[in-house]
DNA sequence: GTGACTGCAAACGCTTTGCAATTGA
DNA sequence: TCAATTGCAAAGCGTTTGCAGTCAC
């Protein structure tokens, strides 16, 4: 993982809870809550503190190695940057999260662009709504 | 206010906390935080509690008169369901907070239940991003 | 009169922070 | 060594809740 190698050049230490965090969020894969994450550290090293886990996260997600997203609920997700930049649609009665392709996004983006002179950043943008099984057997939210 | 009758029809009561939060939010038209209603409402009616404010927001969420955004800070918005659906485009850098038209992102939604099925709900979208004079100005964020 | 509604105070859940002890380089 | 990093405990913030008193109807 060339995390470790961001870490170091940037002249941040390699320290147990940071290594751990990040081999956590690598074999995850998804996307995961800070709880998630801390319960995940505690099982293996249960001296790590929780809000090392939001300190890490803060710091991994300044450096670029790990991205937030905000689904709309009250909790924040982060997942490994590695993973790609890709899209969520949200369903609002089932909660299924299913990814969507960026390709979707660029025309909006450079409609946005066109019209309102505005960068939009697409990465990592939450749409809610309805799934398609939800929609057909009429479940309501 | 039609709000009135609404409230009234469906057996609920018209209280001065009700009649206070609709005139404010009426009066207000933007997107104002439930401390900023709060705030505005103390200053006429001292007694009115937060709570309150929040109970009868989430009423009148309920009954489809106020809309709830999420620009994905860490408090709600709300707006008077009247002032119409319509698309939000966030500065991160300056924070300003530009309207966008609603016809933008019909392409989009079509393109989702085309390919996924999915039946987005696009109509409080917020998007984050940079507005043209940050990006001219090369505003750091 | 009576139940819907409110004020109050306390709790909630997630996240942040101050500080002293620890630890990687 | 020694500053960066951590654990701990407490607070911070927006929001919710239980309960007893109040008020619209």
């Amino acid at each position: 993982m060339g995390c470790f190698q961001t870490l170091k050049e940037k002249g941040y230490r390699l320290t147990l809870p940071r290594l751990a965090i990040l081999e956590i969020l690598h074999e995850l894969g998804g996307h995961v809550s800070a709880e998630d994450i801390y319960r995940r550290v505690q099982a293996e090293h249960p001296t790590v503190n929780k809000s090392t886990v939001y300190r890490t996260l803060e710091l991994l997600k300044s450096l670029g190695l790990v991205v937030e997203t905000d689904f709309g609920g009250e909790r924040l997700y982060y997942h490994h940057a590695e993973s790609g930049h890709h899209h969520h649609l949200v369903c609002r009665t089932c909660g299924r999260v299913l990814e969507m392709d960026e390709s979707v996004l660029e025309p909006l983006a450079a409609k946005i662009r066109d019209e309102y002179g505005f960068e939009a950043d697409l990465r990592h943008l939450g749409i809610f709504g309805q799934c398609a099984a939800c929609v057909a057997e009429g479940n309501e939210r």
